[in-house]
DNA sequence: TTGTACGCGTTATCAG
DNA sequence: CTGATAACGCGTACAA
């Protein structure tokens, strides 16, 4: 039965259609209807009856026919996947927060492209121009400042995007995330109400990284407000290593008189940062409180827990799903958009040493 | 003699071309060219002239033309997409692999589709079947055994399957990862020769999770070899919490007599472990030793660093992204695909207690 | 409720 | 080296 299409012939035209069916068509030729029907049987069931929708799911079991993602998506303008660019995946929150928009994406039938920047502007831009050839319905950023080119692309191509892990309320609906600006001012107002007028800083870089930037500048802020400020020596950025961390605070503790309070930019240099302070011989908090950003779970196993501020990452990338969503199936939003950042006050700070 | 219906066509056509081209006809238009050239000038600008190509990208530019994948998905039959399947990504190496793996795609102009089964053999199926219709052109799996009905997917759809974290020598080409059996394996086999007799696992738990049994397996071979086993009431069952492993901990400590060692499934169990070693104020390794799996930082910036199993998650996500390519590609693979599973001596294992 | 026929935007195959 | 044109597989007005 392999027979049947004969080899194109010098002198014959082109090979019409004889050719047995494939995909779509040979269902509905199996299944004794029309494609029409077999489409319909898929994206509308409700409106094909009850015996045909059996019969043609049978066969589709049978043939073990999946449609044609690309076909489709051809013919509708929609491809059913949305583009995320992360900074990176094995530091702070994104994992969990990817974790989490996958989970939502899917219940909508939606399927998420991963890429990581690197914090890398350029690269971010790249990554998203090969979204938007992949035809994504929407997109995942961190953080509220791009590339320019980047900010070109999207309002050009009018897709939908939610920018992540930071909060602006004068663009509501298209972030998702907490107010690190006031997030710090917060911490610091307490450790500064706690009795503190010293302060280290072990930062993340703010290079490309407006969040860690907001960060920064709430702690000037609250600082500022009780004319305090750090000194130049008691401050030192780093990325997001516990070794890392552990030589900057052994800089910061060098340089006298030291600070009685160490602000650390994430979960990590804080957690380097108090076990040096141990392995200094320290009494946390006796004489040095320390506070960390995010909270993760051996913040609050480690000998002395660590005060933190936790932002649930799974919530960002729930909600910034739901939102997505909302606006690319044209649905009202009602999510808050504003994810909260609730100082978990733990046994590594108290006052300052008498 | 053009007035006559052209062939077969009963019914009169209606030829609806007036409307403005979009798209690779717009670009074609303002460039004075054919859109086979523009097709070619995108894709092999090796056989268009210099002075078309330079056109043909300014025209491609100016009118800010991002081409469709999904028509030319439909034509080339490939989506230049690849699908990858995660346990999770907040726990064990999986982000890090992921990310890697994301990077090494970027490089040959393919993207990640990325998605979590949460260890459900089910959903991992349903995600696959995800991919399938989104047209991926290979798939990235965690572990060798699925569901069923998945296996019996992935013969149909002949797509090409990397199955990662794991190794089998009898599939050559298709795992990517360490000997997880061996690696425990050898491990235990290293307390034993420093004199343990009497072992505590706390262990991950191995439902759906073959690469948790392997370790097992390991365990109690190594044990076996030596007229060893562990006692039931040495033996517990976790996920990957901190917290939990401590309660499991103390569980098996208070079962007399106490075992020497303490062998954990993963990274955070071990961590658990030792602090609440510490908590309890037993010595390790003078009282106890304890070894884990996986190498995260905070392992050996403990007070007591842990020995530990070292598998680089990226190394495994970068093969995996080129073994996968090269049979995509149709090119020859020439990368071992077994990853190295290299013991960390740290000070938390040692002798017994005399 | 079901079937027919057209078109989505691109690439491949030819013929020039 | 370039141009014309037929598919690719599906969704959907429109007709029946």
């Amino acid at each position: 039965m392999d027979e049947t299409s004969p080899p194109p012939s010098p002198a014959g035209p082109k090979p019409r259609s004889p050719r047995t069916p494939k995909g779509l068509r040979a269902v509905a030729r199996a299944a004794g209807v029309s494609t029409a029907t077999v489409s319909r049987a898929i994206n509308r069931p409700e409106v094909v009856s009850e015996e045909l929708r059996t019969r043609i799911a049978a066969v589709i079991e049978h043939l073990g026919w999946v449609p044609d993602g690309a076909a489709r998506a051809l013919v509708t303008r929609r491809s059913g996947t949305v583009g995320a660019v992360f900074p990176t995946l094995i530091q702070g929150d994104f994992a969990r927060a990817a974790n989490a928009l996958q989970r939502e994406l899917l219940g909508e039938g939606h399927t998420l492209l991963m890429a990581c920047s690197d914090y890398d502007p350029e690269l971010e831009f790249r990554q998203v121009r090969i979204f938007a050839e992949r035809g994504v319905d929407g997109l995942i950023l961190v953080g509220g400042t791009h590339h320019p080119d980047l900010v070109r692309l999207l309002e050009r191509l009018a897709l939908p995007v939610v920018n992540t892990f930071v909060f602006d309320p004068a663009n509501p609906g298209r972030t998702v995330g907490p107010d690190n600006r006031r997030a710090l001012f917060d911490l610091t107002s307490y450790l500064i109400g706690l009795g503190h007028r010293r302060f280290g800083v072990i930062a993340q870089s703010t290079r490309n990284n407006d969040r860690a930037a907001e960060r920064l500048a709430g702690i000037r802020d609250a600082l500022g407000a009780h004319g305090l400020a750090t000194r130049p020596a008691h401050h030192a950025e780093g990325l997001s290593g516990i070794a890392e961390a552990r030589a900057l605070f052994r800089r910061i503790m060098a340089a006298e008189p030291r600070p009685t309070a160490i602000l650390c930019g994430n979960a990590y240099l804080a957690v380097g940062a108090e076990l040096e302070a141990l392995a200094m011989g320290l009494a946390v908090p006796g004489d040095l409180s320390i506070v960390g950003y995010d909270d993760i779970e051996i913040m609050s196993e480690l000998p002395v827990p660590i005060t933190t501020v936790r932002v649930a990452g799974d919530e960002i990338g729930r909600r910034a799903a739901r939102c997505l969503l909302a606006r690319i199936l044209g649905r009202p939003d009602a999510d808050g958009h504003e994810c909260p950042a609730e100082i978990v006050v733990r046994a590594s700070s108290g006052p300052p040493p008498a």
